[in-house]
DNA sequence: GTCAGTGTTTAACG
DNA sequence: GCGTTAAACACTGA
């Protein structure tokens, strides 16, 4: 489900739906799902009220009254979900956290591909390994060109799965990837030591718009992502390249092209984006 | 029945 | 150490 676009709204709408809510006690199962102790995480759970929501790159972090902080990953399909307490969990229902205040937070999984663990405020970057090694969020403050025009110089790989790897920037999937390749007119196998200035200035651009844009319009919904309201995101009107292979580019008309470039589906405009 | 899939991690190999 | 590739995780839907 979740890009960092999507991954903002979800934190956005627990943000007005929990914040302040006191868990009562925590039931799981799925216990697969958490990766640290898991008597611990029940245990120090209850009883401690969620103080506020952040999120780096595409972790949630529930930050807790006790000092303690919920991380938790939603990988391609995790949600959350408010319900009226003691509502009926669904088949994939892998965390039901009751609150205060006769209503359960739930998270279900459909690929149960998500993890959450909770560790002390302030070790999770010590302690979860996608944290320690996480890039710098794609904004205008924090993606310094300098250190874009470093990264890619030093690097000897293909753009694509340079941009997927979390530690040279946080929050890019193989959505908005595609997206901002397709704006900047650069193949997706294009070495990253190939890269002009202009194209490494354009590329900084296109992500911090693109991710901006996608976060203004409540993310992508192409297979099953939805925010803790049970709404679509409303990007998938938006996209140029992600999911149209067949079809016309909308820029020169070429039929876009699908490719596997490490491991992922590939859309492309062969005549937009020539490899050098 | 087969295959692809919004993500990440790990192993094997050059 | 760097980079690539394949596989694994688990399940749904086309």
């Amino acid at each position: 489900m979740p890009e960092l676009p999507e991954v903002e709204t979800v934190r956005r709408g627990l943000t007005a739906l929990v914040q302040g809510a006191k868990i009562n006690s925590v039931a799981v199962p799925y216990p697969k799902a958490i990766v640290s102790d898991l008597t611990d995480f029940q245990t120090n759970l209850a009883g401690a009220t969620i103080d506020k929501i952040d999120r780096r790159g595409k972790f949630l972090l529930f930050r807790l009254s006790n000092q303690k902080t919920l991380v938790s990953h939603l990988r391609m399909e995790g949600q959350y979900s408010v319900e009226p307490v003691g509502a009926t969990p669904h088949k994939h229902t892998e965390v039901i956290f009751t609150l205060d205040d006769d209503r359960d937070l739930m998270y279900n999984d459909t690929r149960r591909f998500g993890r959450m663990q909770l560790v002390p405020t302030g070790k999770e970057y010590q302690e979860v390994s996608g944290l320690a090694k996480m890039g710098p969020e794609p904004t205008e403050a924090d993606l310094d060109i300098t250190y874009l025009t470093s990264i890619l110089a030093k690097s000897h790989r293909k753009i694509k799965p340079f941009l997927l790897d979390q530690s040279n920037v946080a929050g890019l999937g193989n959505i908005y990837t595609d997206e901002v390749l397709w704006q900047t007119k650069v193949h997706p196998e294009t070495l990253t030591d190939h890269l002009s200035a202009e194209e490494v200035a354009n590329l900084r651009q296109n992500i911090i718009q693109e991710i901006n844009r996608a976060t203004v319009h409540h993310g992508t919904t192409v297979h099953s992502f939805s925010n803790v309201f049970g709404e679509v995101g409303q990007f998938q009107n938006e996209l140029d390249v992600y999911g149209r292979a067949g079809e016309p580019c909308r820029r020169c008309g070429t039929t876009l092209v699908k490719i596997k470039v490490a491991q992922r589906g590939t859309t492309y405009c062969p005549k937009c984006q020539v490899q050098k």
